[in-house]
DNA sequence: GCAAAAGTGTTGGAACTACACCCATGT
DNA sequence: ACATGGGTGTAGTTCCAACACTTTTGC
């Protein structure tokens, strides 16, 4: 039997993540500069190798964990991508996370190791491999999955405003929704708490904060509903 | 920079596929006898080795093609799978895909190294490795899919019934539809030819027959519909 | 003529989109 | 007082779920 198993060529087992952040306004990625020689002005996601005894999850968490010192993240594989010439140093598969942060969360908890920087969705630098494809697939997969599932909390901060959810949504969509019928719609859900006080400081008026019911999102986490305002039939 | 790689782990990379049947009646899953020597009673997925040059797709596409003489069939990659003890003999990570085959096509093309048969999903036999899991989240995945793609039709044969389609939705997901609104529904896609003839033999009165209008379905293939009828709020 | 499956229409309710005005406050 | 963003209500429409009877034909 062993033999079978001996002839087969092996493979380098990479990580990389695409780590998604929001600052209020606009959606971000979390990049780093390759410590790797080649490439070394090139930027790329937050990788590293699959470790002898440990899982792909466990891999992802704790590569994530040596950049932003964070645990607990939504972190969710996206999949494995194994183009022969990926990785023209050598056969590599790569198996893709996305993550989501809050972008607070994360700022007092970086690690100054790898040269990290946040950049606009818009906005991104020449990639390496094929992380720029990854990184498509991850935006893909966020706006399928956020549409039905209330994952866009995980990149909140513990209190946020309904215009700051909004603001989410429409980054993740990089379109504009109608704000009454977004805040009915988000509202209806019944995982939100409203607090008495409200973020002041950037609107005159100043808008009231929520909290997630973090007991009811468990529950709800694999539920199902529709969160994405759809004008003349996106989706 | 080819210390950091060469120092690495090195794992075999494995393929492993899902075979989604239907035979116009119940949801059947194509499983293998395990050629190599351990575990030979045990059943499992089809699955093959990664080779040196070829992509993860492309491995996917050979390895069930070796099974069932088949090109062209809808395979998608489920995700990667690498417990450190998932597969006892070496480390090795599992990249499974899944694949939707029409039964009829299948059965004239069959391949007889691999001692294979189709189980219904209802009554599988214990599984290799991580093969229940795999399979698990391979049904969670075409639910979820088909409940907004038009990927029903790839179990299908040339030409079916509206009867039979419901028959496979019931199938996948084990709930029955009421058969008015169903087949509004999967008509209003306006992805259905209706044929002259009709189905003979199954019932009396027989059934009208109708092909998939293939050109809007590669147009629409991405399109996002709500296939699945919604009884008291499933899903 | 009856059993078995195919085929078809309507109705009430829920959910969604479109849309406009008043409120609170910092300047 | 005015500019800026926050907050709310309604009406028309569409979509969906629930539901029952007629049709065809092999036996």
């Amino acid at each position: 039997m062993l033999d079978l198993y001996k002839q087969q060529t092996k493979c380098l087992v990479a990580l990389d993540s695409i780590i998604f952040g929001f600052d209020g306004e606009e959606l971000k990625l979390l990049l780093v500069k390759r410590g790797v020689q080649t490439d070394r002005d090139t930027w790329s996601l937050m990788g590293g190798w699959l470790k002898p005894n440990e899982s792909l999850d466990q891999a992802a968490d704790r590569i994530l964990f040596e950049l932003t010192n964070l645990t607990g993240v939504f972190l969710e594989q996206l999949g494995a991508f194994g183009d022969p010439l990926r990785d023209p140093v050598e056969r590599t598969v790569a198996v893709a996370y996305y993550a989501l942060v809050n972008v607070k969360d994360y700022e007092t908890k970086i690690s100054d190791t790898y040269h990290a920087k946040w950049f606009s969705m818009h906005d991104l630098p020449e990639l390496l491999f094929d992380h720029a494809q990854m990184i498509k697939m991850a935006i893909e997969r966020l706006r399928y999955k956020a549409a039905f599932h209330p994952i866009g909390f995980e990149l909140m901060p513990e209190t946020f405003t309904i215009p700051q959810i909004q603001n989410l949504y429409e980054a993740i969509y990089g379109s504009n929704f109608d704000k009454r019928n977004f805040s009915r719609k988000i509202l209806s859900t019944g995982l939100l708490i409203k607090l008495k006080e409200k973020q002041k400081g950037f609107s005159k008026k100043g808008a009231f904060l929520y909290k997630l019911d973090t007991e009811k999102y468990q529950t709800h986490s694999d539920s199902f509903l529709n969160f994405v305002p759809n004008p003349d039939g996106m989706l």
